[in-house]
DNA sequence: CGGCCTCTTTGCGCCAGCGCAAGGACAGCT
DNA sequence: AGCTGTCCTTGCGCTGGCGCAAAGAGGCCG
């Protein structure tokens, strides 16, 4: 599908929450100030460690920010589609990406130079407050991830990280709740904070008992209680069946 | 140590890089809508999931914010101090306190309510987008624990955890840097995302190396330069020297 | 000074899940 | 149809580090 640039400018505004609460003239104001740009799959927006030159607004397709580690391992940090900053929040602390912004799909992306978003956060204050409750949202789910990663065992955050890609990018499909990005065993194992090895048993496990179905780079969720009993109330393997929380 | 009310805002205050750029006569509006606290050492700020009522500023002492898994478990999400805010950033979000804030020595803080705070941001722009900035700094670090967590060890995940403390709160004194809260091998646990066991255990072996010199509650760096190492070159068990990075 | 409570150390067993290697399946291209 | 490259599966061995239990070491208080 190929927008105009006022459309795809106008659909990308229009998604963000980031303009709630913004006048007609100011989303004028906005839009001068952002430029259309065009990536394939597998290009990157930018990279880990360098300076900042642009922010983008996404339009169409998704993102992953990634960062890597010395030996080369990545993490995914976020998955990023229409409607969402990339680039901007960490930037605002010392101006060098934190991490490398890959493209999913085929993207379009509107992007501002940080000179011209900081100016715009000056002149729109609500921009600002509005941008802050994204960076709280966004805090809140990494905090739970930073949970989960050390008090959980593998098969249970690959559960949640299931149901939280669901509510993020999942499609209503006849079978069920298709997961609307390209995700390969390794890219869900960045997410859940595992191997891609023990990935791939644990969906082809749940797959025999009927929780999903998976392929190739393509997961639908079957029956999305189940899955969510998994995320929660999976016990340790012999255990107390659930104590109940000390200060219920 | 007993302040005033007055010099206690002032400090605190003064210390908050969240206030910088704020004229005298802001500064005496703020400080109208701030009232003062005191907690004692294990004393909650607040509960997670309970819903906010007051945000704290904080002028003495430390608390930190933790999380509780079903089963128990905590992670310790952030340590905060003085000229820190407390409370409010993940509850721009949807208004629960998403995590528990406990005191670890005595505490003074100064509370504001929910609602005068959010005034407070529609009125003083500046103040926005300094806490823009703030999030933007909390949100960089806690991506790097994820990435830590997911793919290094946990001993490294140690030795950085001891590094970032050394940074936060260390005090210089005269064997070394002393990091300066009662910080339990439970509490250095949750920060690092391993046991108890396996902290005591690695602490020992480093104090035997002469990196530390560690005691009850009490940690004090001996060898900075050799704890680095630790968390920056420390290689797995039988590695390859050093792989240089694939897109260098 | 003796008792108590919390924090810490250490030996030992065990298992979740990582890592490799080899083979299979699928998609796109010519 | 065949080729090629990427992605996925699965068996197997191994180990980091968790978890328990029991004993030691400080502080603190009466």
């Amino acid at each position: 599908m190929v927008l105009t640039r006022e459309a795809l400018a106008l659909s990308a505004f229009a998604r963000a929450p980031l303009f709630a609460g913004l006048g007609q003239a100011d989303l004028v104001d906005l839009a001068a100030r952002f430029h259309p740009h065009h990536f394939a799959r597998d290009e990157a927006l930018f990279h880990e460690g360098h300076r900042a030159h642009a922010y983008y607004l996404m339009a169409e397709g998704r993102v992953k920010i990634i960062q890597t580690s010395v030996d080369g391992a990545e993490v995914i940090l976020h998955l990023l589609g229409p409607g969402e900053l990339v680039g901007a929040l960490p930037n605002l602390d010392d101006g060098t990406y934190p991490g490398s912004a890959i493209a999913l799909d085929d993207v379009s992306a509107l992007s501002i130079s940080p000179a011209d978003f900081e100016a715009l956060l000056e002149l729109h204050p609500r921009l600002a407050i509005n941008l802050l409750h994204y960076a709280a949202g966004k805090l809140r789910s990494v905090h739970s991830r930073l949970r989960e990663l050390t008090t959980e065992r593998a098969e249970r955050r690959l559960a949640r990280t299931l149901s939280r890609l669901a509510a993020q990018i999942g499609r209503g499909v006849e079978a069920g709740v298709l997961l609307d990005a390209p995700l390969t065993r390794q890219a869900l194992a960045e997410l859940s904070g595992t191997s891609l090895f023990t990935v791939s048993r644990t969906l082809k496990e749940w797959e025999r008992q009927g929780v999903l179905q998976v392929g190739r780079e393509r997961v639908v969720i079957v029956n999305t209680h189940a899955l969510a009993t998994l995320a929660d109330d999976l016990p340790l393997p012999a255990s107390h069946p659930q104590r109940p929380l000390p200060h219920a």
